[in-house]
DNA sequence: GTGAAAGCGCTAACAG
DNA sequence: CTGTTAGCGCTTTCAC
């Protein structure tokens, strides 16, 4: 009524209370619930507000009570894969379920880069931080996290002082080596990666322990480790699938290699799954969906390992337990077309 | 010196100001450089800022100066490409050379789970949004986004209010049937979606000009238009393959149906790219890199599509000029292994 | 059940 | 070149 300077100015909470006659702090608690308000009043605050489309502005919210809503999600990503919105998705429908939003960076694994998000996330005072990793690692938090609270994604740490959620690699491991011999195969081979990460050694641990378990000695021309993509899965395929005592059934580290395994076995006149069962880890659509016959594979939970570490920060802000909890997620099998049982 | 309450509360401007001997303004000048500062005054004040570990609050500068460093990005992602992560990847740098970040959200597709999204971003006060969209479309903007700066990044409008960013359809068929015909290929197929998108039909009109301008009569035989996935692919493919007068080329809506036609031909006995040239649109790498051999494509512009989109919304904050344009993007042609000389 | 006053951390006016 | 004062929009004391 008073301060109607120029241009409409944007509609506050003071223009409310005027039009409610009421006080502003008695609008403030009508909207946030945080003591008691005459019913009647506040339902005529209420539709004051709506009527005069007021925005509460966030910041002065945060401002003055120390939480800005809104969580930071650091990640390595280099963009070929879902994986990365996946995360974000899943990390985005926690936060807006405790009212937030994500800032999302990512540091294209550029430690200099890094630092920058970190510090800039920090000045935006985000009431929380993923720290997040494409594939599955393990990390040092930079020391520079100290000051808020932190949960890992896709990402294990030393440090015990962070939580942290990854994928159950041994269980994968397990429940796709055990989804091939259910069917009845007894030579099962490995297709995987040469590298030292988390993912391949418990992947490879699941597989041996169900292979052992199912009483079957692992021929180790049956396990052939290359590179992460088709071509290795090419290679792989190729040095596995090339001799007289060939697996039936091959479990693939992801679904590229699986995807190369497929193209080695189609150069051999090999048919899947007449002639060879295949699953692959990840589920990624763009492959499981397009191979013929389709891809069975486990899929990996990005959107959940998202959701799940967003959901956790909430969780340590309210209890105060601070109970550092380490996640391991139960993967599953999506079966498609291609396993079946053996010719024999 | 005099307000140190129980624990060391978080430092600020004017504990910076009482260390360096200055007043909170010469600090919050001699850290923005909005005003002339002795030299020597404000080296000491960056030092102590530095020593103190001094993080600017962002809310509140912006509360004050009416910005807050951030702008919103709303897409309709259905996380199964890499798309998403690269347009907020674009858009993420684009916002860093402004002292930015992004807010990123999606609706799912869901025109109320968008409206909640949109009071989010508003509520938070972003200085402007880029609304996206994962597949070139046409789309209304809601009009609650009336208030505050929009541009569009991979979808347009016809409300001639937005900027936007799209990738030059047209040019992109003038382009990869400009490719094939290059290596001499007269019969050129046409792989595409049954769809009403400007996608489609952009790369349909750049294929038929393409054709015309080579004074090579289209055989509407050789063009097939099924769903946009491999299984439409394979359709088309066997469809425009399976004749006698079969083309030497078939340039493909996009990667999927690409993969899906490499089958079709794998099938008939076609090999690629001996008996039949491909090239496809998108350049998804989990498909071009593991096909054999790599398939040739025109690259989506989806980062530089998010980094348009951010880059425009702060020159139109900046100039006044307050004209809004409507970008088309020149995609590039990423060669491989998939394009050879016909036989004949 | 409600209001008045104070202040979150910063920057914009207005001095000098 | 620098300092003082006021206030962004809200929530939180503290009062009634």
């Amino acid at each position: 009524m008073d301060k109607k300077l120029g241009k409409s100015a944007r509609v506050g909470i003071r223009d409310v209370a005027a039009a409610a006659g009421v006080s502003p702090t008695t609008v403030s608690h009508a909207l946030s619930g945080a003591r008691a308000i005459n019913p009647a009043t506040r339902a005529r605050v209420l539709e004051v507000a709506q009527e005069l489309g007021y925005s509460p502005d966030l910041r002065a919210r945060g401002l003055r009570s120390s939480r800005t809503f809104t969580v930071g999600l650091l990640s390595d990503t280099i963009a070929v894969t879902p994986y990365a919105g996946l995360i974000i998705s899943g990390a985005q429908d926690a936060a807006a379920e405790h009212q937030s939003v994500v800032l999302a960076l990512d540091s294209t694994g550029d430690p200099q880069r890094e630092l920058l998000g970190i510090r800039t996330l920090l000045d935006h005072r985000v009431d929380g931080l993923v720290y997040a990793r494409m594939s599955h690692q393990s990390v040092n938090v930079p020391k520079e996290l100290g000051e808020i609270p932190v949960v890992l994604a896709n990402a294990s740490s030393p440090d015990l002082k962070f939580s942290s959620v990854v994928p159950d690699e041994k269980q994968i491991g397990l429940d796709a080596t055990g989804h091939l011999l259910s069917f009845g195969h007894q030579r099962v081979g490995f297709a995987t990666v040469n590298e030292n990460v988390p993912s391949a050694l418990g992947r490879e641990e699941g597989y041996r322990s169900a292979m052992r378990a199912a009483g079957i000695a692992v021929n180790e021309a049956w396990v052939c480790a290359k590179t992460g993509d088709a071509a290795g899965g090419r290679e792989a395929g190729r040095l596995i699938l090339d001799r007289e005592d060939r697996p039936t059934a091959i479990f693939c580290f992801n679904d590229e290699i699986a995807m190369g395994v497929y193209q080695a076995a189609n150069d051999l006149g090999l048919r899947i799954p007449e002639d060879l069962s295949v699953i692959g880890v990840d589920d990624l659509q763009l492959i499981t969906q397009a191979l013929v016959p389709t891809l069975s594979t486990i899929a990996l939970p990005h959107y959940q390992m998202g959701h799940w570490a967003v959901s956790q920060l909430f969780t340590q802000a309210t209890a105060q337990n601070g109970a550092r909890i380490a996640e391991k997620l139960r993967c599953h099998l999506v079966q498609r077309e291609s396993v079946k049982a053996p010719r024999s």
